[in-house]
RNA sequence: GGCGCUAUCGUCUAGGGGACUAGGACGGGGCCCUCUCAAGGCCUAAACACGGGUUCGAAUCCCGUUAGCGCUACCA
């Protein structure tokens, strides 16, 4: 047998049957925090022996999910489907060496008698009729080219393990069928193919859905039998929807790229997934990656599902858009800015440092990117468009409207310096001279600058603005103003 | 049906025999701050599934029950 290397090497194994899903998200998150914290090696295999359903675009799909979160794997990415060779060879060796049979059943045979079993009321177990079949008889059999599988024979007693996150885990070996190990096609199923690609990529620690508990005896069973050591197995919960159930399409987004879509950090969305089903303990919920590696430990593993809860997570998102360097947000609105039609980037770049300011007022009052891109339009529009609730709301008596804005026009074009200083106090003496409430002349003039009921301090809107636009709001406003009047 | 896993507020969780009148967070309700909306601060309602043990003492350990979930293919 061969000792293990000194440094844990884990594995994320998705088959590329659709989307990545937040569900594989999460345990490839939990895979490269164990190894990053152990300082060992993630690895990604791309398990695509199931032909039929296996696409190019969905591997590209999870080569995508796992880039955007910053799920760096440390190898070449292992192709399942190129290893068949092996796996057949593998499937050989448990011939020769009598951990497995030739079995001769057909499919439509073995259809019927789990039907009647069924029938019974009975769990059906294959029979092992073909595992006494005299080695001559199998011979010719073969020999006249009947097609046959290869199975595994499951040997007596019991079969355990002390998982991760589960402690002791035990199979009676009599409740284990005598499973396929080989098609009649020759090619491997799953749990051959998974075992003897772990064994080859020397995994150390299986960490993967709890899904896969009842597979672990028949794959421990085959490492004996092929003579390799045992890695460490951890099986994590699953995610559910609200309503308890397997998380599926019905909940809604499930996919890795819809998230992405809908103006998430990718910082937030670890954040959030490494929150169901792990606690670093204590009260300690937001957290940069580098935190959640340097927390991480499989004892804070949960055994429960959890339920993915989207109210959270975008709660979670506003948490992360405010508090990450402005130099790491900017890269990611940009992007939507520019797809919005607002602006280009080398406007953008142009004029960094005032629209970093605006992203550093716009983000306090955002949870996802979407809602930055939204708030945003007034900045960069040369046309201003009036919300008609605000208008109803706050120009509701024109006449009064026009005056103040007016007058707003009036103090305002007169300071020398435009600062939030300066204009805090034009704005405040013109309310004060009126004898009307700042909010008063606040709100209609809110309305004119950015045509909305909503939107960051005014004064702060007034500064980034600067003064050229704003006279121009103020003075198109009071055109509107009258005009309607 | 068989086998397995799980069980603290609606949700995510802290808790690993006494510190528990069970803590935090999301969401809900209220208040404060305030030019709007957020953010922030404060307060509040809300949980140990049930039944037996073990123990001086159980949310914590054991056993049942119930419920939920998973697996039960020549799918992965």
């Amino acid at each position: 047998m061969n000792s293990f290397p000194e440094t844990p090497r884990l594995r994320f194994a998705p088959s590329p049957t659709g989307y990545l899903h937040v569900g594989g998200a999460r345990t490839a998150l939990f895979n490269w925090l164990y190894a990053r914290k152990y300082g060992g090696q993630f690895l990604l295999r791309i398990e695509d022996t199931d032909k039929a359903r296996s696409t190019q675009e969905s591997t590209r799909a999870i080569f995508e999910g796992l880039n955007w979160l910053g799920l760096q794997w440390d190898e070449d990415v292992v192709h399942q489907g190129a290893n068949v060779a092996r796996h057949r060879a593998d499937a050989i060796r448990l011939l020769e060496s009598g951990h497995a049979y030739r079995c001769f059943c057909t499919p439509a045979e073995l259809d019927q008698r789990r039907q009647e079993a069924t029938a019974r009321k009975e769990a059906f177990k294959y029979d092992r009729r073909c595992d006494s079949l005299p080695d001559d008889e199998v011979a010719r059999r073969v020999a006249a080219g009947e097609t046959s599988v290869i199975r595994f024979r499951i040997p007596e007693g019991e079969t355990e393990w002390t998982d991760m996150v589960h402690e002791r885990i035990v199979f009676p070996n009599k409740d284990l069928d005598d499973f396929v190990i080989l098609r009649s096609d020759e090619t491997p199923i799953y749990n051959l193919a998974v075992v003897s690609d772990d064994i080859d990529m020397r995994i150390t620690v299986v960490m993967r859905g709890d899904d896969h508990i009842s597979n672990t005896p028949k794959q421990i069973l085959l490492y004996r039998a092929l003579g390799s050591p045992l890695p460490t197995f951890a099986h994590l919960p699953m995610i559910h929807g609200m309503d308890g159930k397997k998380l599926s399409k019905r909940h809604g987004a499930t996919a890795v790229g819809d998230y992405q879509h809908l103006g998430l950090l990718p910082g937030a969305m670890l954040n959030f997934l490494a929150l169901l089903g792990w606690s670093p303990g204590g009260d300690r919920e937001v957290m940069t990656v580098h935190e959640m590696i340097e927390l991480f430990s499989p004892e804070g593993l949960q055994r429960k599902a959890a339920i993915f809860d989207v109210q959270k997570l975008e709660w979670m998102n506003g948490q992360h858009l405010s508090l990450v360097p402005l130099e790491e947000l900017e890269p990611r609105v940009t992007p939507a800015i520019v797809a919005a039609g607002l602006a280009t980037k080398a406007s953008l770049e142009s004029r960094r440092i005032w629209y970093r300011e605006l992203l550093d007022l716009l983000r306090v009052r955002a949870r996802t990117i979407d809602d930055i891109v939204r708030q945003a339009g007034p900045y960069f529009q040369d046309e201003i468009t009036y919300d008609p609730e605000a208008v109803a709301k706050q120009w509701k008596d024109r006449a009064e409207a026009r005056a103040i804005l007016e007058a707003a026009d009036a103090a305002l074009s007169g300071l020398s310096d435009w600062n939030l200083g300066t204009l805090e106090e034009a704005l405040r003496g013109l309310a004060a001279s009126r004898g009307i409430s700042a909010g008063k002349v606040f709100q209609p003039l809110r309305v004119a600058l950015t045509g909305l009921t909503v939107s960051p301090g005014i004064f702060e809107v007034l500064a980034l603005m600067g003064r050229d636009q704003s006279l121009k709001r103020i003075r198109q406003a009071v055109a509107e103003l009258a005009r309607t009047n």
